[in-house]
DNA sequence: ACAAGAATTTAGATTAGTCTAAAATATGAT
DNA sequence: ATCATATTTTAGACTAATCTAAATTCTTGT
């Protein structure tokens, strides 16, 4: 029974997963970053996360870090109650799909394993979140998913929507405006190669849309293949 | 809009306003013994709460604390989460009346105004929690409530269990064993003043009951008038 | 009314998480 | 290959919450 750790380093240890979920090493300033925090603070704070019993993170000087697989295992678990939570905060409590961020951010320190598993038992046991992600299972192993950006599309290319980023509230409402919802089918119109503007055509949507990269490289995709 | 109070701060006033729900002073060892907390580390906080801008204690040094306006307000917010949470847990996701409390006391602090709000919606907007306590509503204000134990009573009388103190599970099972539950009704068979025990007759059960002090104290009832 | 004992407060120390400023190290452009 | 720029690390300091040990103050019994 590892000992508990604190909602700080659990936010460590997502950040560090979702900067990069296959495990390259990851930058003292990345972190920073990405968490708002001062890279002199990220250096102790990885430090001492490598110094764990057992490890965490496997750092090696101005190389960066890795996670573990203890470490990546409290990333996985986070991340699992993040999404849970999310899912549940929109089915059962009814909030709207730019609001469960937030709250689940909190909740999800603080559920225990118990809160977990009913959770997940009332949602049936969903695969994935409300915003497309998929959901680590209770053995926090990672279900096979997509990982092509609608960035990288260029015309011809016809895809379905697999999720988006869920943080920002303003965006949220604007994708889903756009009808840009996980499942949501389309096809590249056009390309843009100075702004890399994507023209698309949404499935059931009258006027296609034209996004720019910011948007383009926060949204997954599944591509289909030419048939 | 007041500053976000640390868990710790929430705690101590929740157990203030507990100790003393009608704010007669408290004493620092009370709180320290209440919080299992060293008594020294408790005249450090109460200090520090009671020179918080507004204050959220009138603290007189050798003389105890009591709640200012602002810092009952604060409590009473955390109970209402707190008994909000434990009816959730109960009704929506299945937990039993001696889980919940141990789960409610970590989410209460973390929970929005939002979350509060829709679930005491989905609830139907209680006044009583699970264990019987009365839930402030959302101004804050506490419904009134009968407050005489039963500990107090003596044979001939008759009552109604109005709630029970929520923190022990095991207590809690033993109470609803024997039918200790909010809402039940008994009358006083017997009363032993050496060892305070009382033995009751609950209605709808075979057997009589015996009850020691450290039970009867933690159990508040109303009491039946003389017809 | 005063001394013994109980309760409270003060003093000094520790740990987690953060910061800024300065020092060290790595990178990459010519 | 070297120097200017980037990044990272170290050093020193702060705040919140806790502790133990010592000092102070309050209360109570004779």
């Amino acid at each position: 029974m590892r000992k508990r750790l604190s909602d700080t380093v659990e936010d460590y240890l997502k950040m560090i997963y979702k900067l990069s979920p296959d495990s390259e090493r990851v930058g003292t300033g990345q972190i920073a970053e990405a968490l708002k925090i001062s890279p002199a603070s990220v250096t102790d704070m990885i430090q001492r996360l490598a110094n764990e019993n057992p490890p965490l993170l496997d750092y090696k000087k101005h190389q960066g870090v890795k996670l573990t697989d203890e470490g990546r295992k409290v990333a996985l678990e986070i991340l699992r109650h993040h999404r849970l939570l999310e899912l549940f905060l929109h089915e059962i409590l009814g909030y709207s799909w730019d609001q469960v961020h937030a709250e689940a951010d909190r909740l999800e320190h603080v559920i225990s394993e118990n809160f977990e598993e009913r959770v997940a038992a009332v949602l049936g046991d969903p695969q994935r979140g409300l915003h497309g992600e998929p959901i680590p299972n209770r053995n926090l192993e990672m279900p096979d998913h997509p990982t092509s950006y609608l960035h990288d599309m260029r015309p011809e290319q016809q895809g379905v929507i697999h999720s988006v980023s869920d943080d920002d509230p303003g965006f949220l409402r604007f994708l889903k405006a756009q009808g840009l919802v996980p499942g949501a089918e389309f096809s590249v119109v056009d390309f843009s190669p100075y702004d890399n503007n994507l023209r698309l055509q949404v499935k059931g949507q009258d006027q296609e849309i034209v996004l720019g990269a910011s948007v383009t490289a926060q949204v997954q995709v599944e591509i289909k293949n030419a048939s």
